[in-house]
DNA sequence: TTGTAGGCGTTATCAC
DNA sequence: GTGATAACGCCTACAA
């Protein structure tokens, strides 16, 4: 006879009354069938597939002071969280390996709201730990949350600490490959458009492109800040243009500003990369959806949000884990340079 | 004196003590300070801001029965979801309109996992209620969801039902300008990029598409499904190419597949809108990132997601919620048609 | 290997 | 208005 399952969702109770237990070997059978005779166990096992049981969170979180979520915080705004396709790609790694396990995401773009309410919401330990991306000097949030449980950064945190864990690319090394190879490529005058300086990886790519132009003796060319954004590539394209200062070459910081920057280029009748050499960065899906496709350097974004998930994972199980996972670069030759 | 937080996070007992109260009172408080005595209020009220009490979120949803958090449930795979702009449009407005509430959003990108693990999931009762977009005929776990908790459809489902909350645009209608528009440029083989049959929008599209024709006793031009992808628009349109039945249009029923069909058209030395007039759909910022500039369908996406969130909310509250919202559409003319 | 007994932090239902 | 006192569903010693 078909057990009635009845109104609301099964309780532990109910499973252990079918199966002819008690409510701790049912919690044991859950908890991995340790130390359960094989009779009780398939009993067990039985009861739950018959009335599609299936914990209570609420009740779990509770009773284990562990809430089974993860947060990923997201300090933008949703246009840029949803406008960058380095989000993308490094959500989906994050997505992916968090799905082998029962961990769920909460989702925080934290940037439009009083940050305030995202971090208290956190340090009330209703989550076990978080993931914060796109780190700014001035999100000092964050620092709370880190206080509070488990964090790993996506890309290095501005001012890294002892102990801070976090999964990032080497970019001063990765921006010195971009401008050294716009050198091979005869620039002699190169701009460069960065992401914002209060970002790891927008100071460390100005570095790389200064460390490259010295090792030869270049001076330095234009530089404007574009954003992380398209529109801001555009805009800070315009300015180097509107400078005056003369220049056959430029690296830009981000895929996504390269292609507002050829934009804007194009509307000054400049032509890439016959008037100006282009080298973007990440080697995002509008690299080759650009015309002319991007010459960029790529950063794995996808392994990466497996690999900040691994890490968090680990720190979770009190397992140990490594601080610093930096994963390599590679230059991607195609027609902007 | 400062009272000492113990470690971890404040309780409401302790929060009591504080303010010289019972836990009751507190409670009350907490639940919008109904018949709680002036001064009560305000001792609680100090002592929570002293304490920087924040609810356990577990103990009040096993108490409560409610666990404030609601799914955001995305029936297609991770590259398709950050892939296309509609999605981050209406995630974004959804994400707005809860930030002023103190619901959680849980996201599901469920096409890549076995679907009864989200469903179960959330039939266990671990949200209050679920947003589904992009509803497809196979995705039949959406049923099951449905019958566990109140569900609002960001575009309607493939087969509405009596008692399905939904908000959406007039796709047929939408459809029909698009091909109207067309035939009143002078374009007389109108072909025809469709989204998934398995879709709502993708069904009503064509149809809208097929009404327009009829209303004129114009006869049907090639029709290819691109998936709602920049891949699939580029294939459909290279099958169209291939099929070799001329054609002076096309309608494609999203921006993405419209940049796809541009490339490919591109590439078939085919030029935009001298060769074959396009228009597509969404007006997505693809549509002004395409060259040339997309003559597109706009939707009201973002709108969308802040009004499906409405309705969501009203129906947890318990109050009467518009079964259907439909909101309108707009030609938007550029320069590809 | 199994069951019993608390307790996790809230809300809800009562009397007072 | 206020405060005991049960639940809520699960986990975890501890005892058997």
């Amino acid at each position: 006879m078909t057990p009635t399952p009845e109104r609301g969702a099964a309780t532990i109770e109910q499973v252990a009354r079918v199966a002819g237990v008690s409510r701790s070997t049912v919690s044991r059978v859950l908890g991995g069938g340790e130390r359960v005779s094989p009779e009780a166990l398939t009993a067990v096992r039985e009861a739950i597939s018959a009335l599609n049981y299936v914990p209570s969170r609420a009740a779990r979180s509770l009773a284990s002071r562990q809430t089974h979520a993860i947060a990923l915080i997201v300090p933008e705004d949703t246009t840029r969280f949803f406008g960058d396709p380095y989000f993308a790609a490094i959500v989906s790694g994050i997505e992916s390996r968090l799905r082998e396990t029962d961990y769920i995401l909460n989702l925080f773009i934290a940037s439009d709201d009083p940050r305030s309410k995202t971090a208290s919401y956190i340090e009330s330990g209703n989550v076990d730990g978080a993931i914060v991306v796109s780190h700014h000097t001035s999100d000092t949030y964050v620092e709370r949350i880190a206080q509070a449980v488990p964090v790993v950064y996506g890309g290095r945190p501005v001012r890294t600490r002892d102990g801070d864990y976090f999964v990032d690319v080497d970019n001063v090394l990765a921006g010195e490959e971009a401008t050294a190879y716009l050198i091979s490529r005869g620039a002699r005058r190169i701009g460069m458009i960065t992401g914002p300086r209060d970002m790891r990886a927008g100071i460390d790519r100005l570095e790389g492109h200064r460390r490259a132009l010295a090792a030869v003796g270049l001076p330095e060319g234009p530089i404007e800040d574009g954003g992380f954004t398209r529109a801001g590539g555009a805009e800070a394209a315009r300015r180097i243009l509107d400078g005056g200062e003369p220049f056959d070459a430029l690296f830009v910081a981000s895929d996504l500003m390269a292609r507002g920057a050829i934009d804007a280029l194009r509307d000054a009748d400049l032509r890439v990369p016959d008037d100006v050499l282009i080298v973007g960065f990440d080697d995002s899906p509008v690299a080759i959806g650009a015309t002319p496709a991007l010459t960029t350097i790529r950063q794995p974004s996808f392994h990466a949000g497996e690999l900040i998930t691994n890490t968090l994972l680990s720190r979770l199980r009190g397992e140990p884990a490594e601080h610093a996972t930096v994963l390599p670069t590679e230059l991607i030759i195609r027609d902007s340079a």
